[in-house]
DNA sequence: TTACTCTATATGAATAAAGCATATATATGA
DNA sequence: TCATATATATGCTTTATTCATATAGAGTAA
C-alpha cells in the first residue's frame, strides 16, 4: 500500500467533509435535487477530492427524515425523474446552528496552524 | 430530548474533533504522556466543549501501531505509572500532511462563510 | 484507617459516519 | 445497438466516537 495514500486520504488521516451542513446551505439558496447538489458539492467545495454519491444521498434522506428538508419527486424533464427536495424552517434553525460550529472549528484550525507555525521557527532557529 | 441538543452536539451535527493531528502537534512541541496530551487539547482546542479521554488514550495506541509515535512507561514520579510517548519522523511526516489537509479545510470553512453571508445578504436585500 | 479525590490508563459495547461495491433505470448521442 | 451521462438507492464493511465501566497509585481530610 502507498505511504502517501496511507497518510493523506485514509480513515484516520482525513478532515470529515461536513457535508450535511453545506447540503443546508445549497438548499438554503434553492431547491435541488441530489445529483444537482452532488456537482455543487464538488465545484464549490471538493474540487479535486473524491465525494461518493451514496454519502450524499444517504445524507439527504437522513435529513428528511430529521424534519430539516422536504422531497417531492418530479418527473416530466429530461433524463430519470428527480427527487427535489426543499429545505424547511428547521433546516434553516439547524444551519444557523451549524454555522456556529463551523466558526469554532475554524477558530481551532488558526490556533493549530499558529502552533505548527512556532514549531517551524524553533526547527529554523536551531539551524 | 431537547432540540438544541439535538442539533448542536449530537452526532451528524458536529465537526469532526481532528485529535490525532493536535496530539502529533503537541508531541512535536514535547514528549508527554496521555493525560497530560488530555489536559492540553482541553486548554488549547477544546474549552468548554466534553473530550473523552477514552478517545484520546485509543488514539494514542492506534498511532503508536500505526509508528507514528513511541510509548515507554515511567513509574517513580508522583501518581500512578504514566506511560509517556514520543513523534518520530514519521509521525513528522505524517504531521506536515495533516497541516496540508487542514489548510484545505479551512479554506472550505471560509467558502462556507462566505456563501452563508451572502444568503443572509438576501434575506436582508428583500425587506 | 477509612473515605474521597485526583491522577493515569484501559477495555467492552453501542452507535454514527464514511467508504466501497453494486444495482436499477431513463435519456442521449455515436 | 452500445456507451455514456443522468439519477437514485441499498448492502456490507471499516473507522470514529461516545458511553459506561474497570483498575490502580498517591495524597488528603475526617
Amino acid at each position: 500500500m502507498c505511504q502517501a495514500h496511507k497518510y493523506c486520504e485514509c480513515p484516520g488521516f482525513r478532515v470529515e467533509r461536513f457535508i450535511q451542513p453545506c447540503l443546508l446551505l445549497l438548499l438554503a439558496q434553492k431547491r435541488a435535487h441530489g445529483y444537482e447538489l452532488l456537482e455543487e458539492l464538488r465545484s464549490l467545495f471538493f474540487q479535486e477530492e473524491t465525494l461518493d454519491p451514496s454519502l450524499v444521498y444517504r445524507s439527504l434522506r437522513k435529513m428528511e427524515e430529521d424534519g430539516l428538508i422536504l422531497s417531492e419527486w418530479v418527473t416530466g424533464g429530461p433524463g430519470p425523474a428527480r427527487r427535489v427536495y426543499t429545505i424547511t424552517e428547521e433546516g434553516r434553525a439547524a444551519l444557523d446552528l451549524w454555522v456556529e460550529h463551523i466558526r469554532k472549528q475554524l477558530q481551532r484550525f488558526e490556533t493549530f496552524l499558529r502552533e505548527y507555525s512556532d514549531i517551524l521557527e524553533g526547527r529554523e532557529g536551531h539551524e
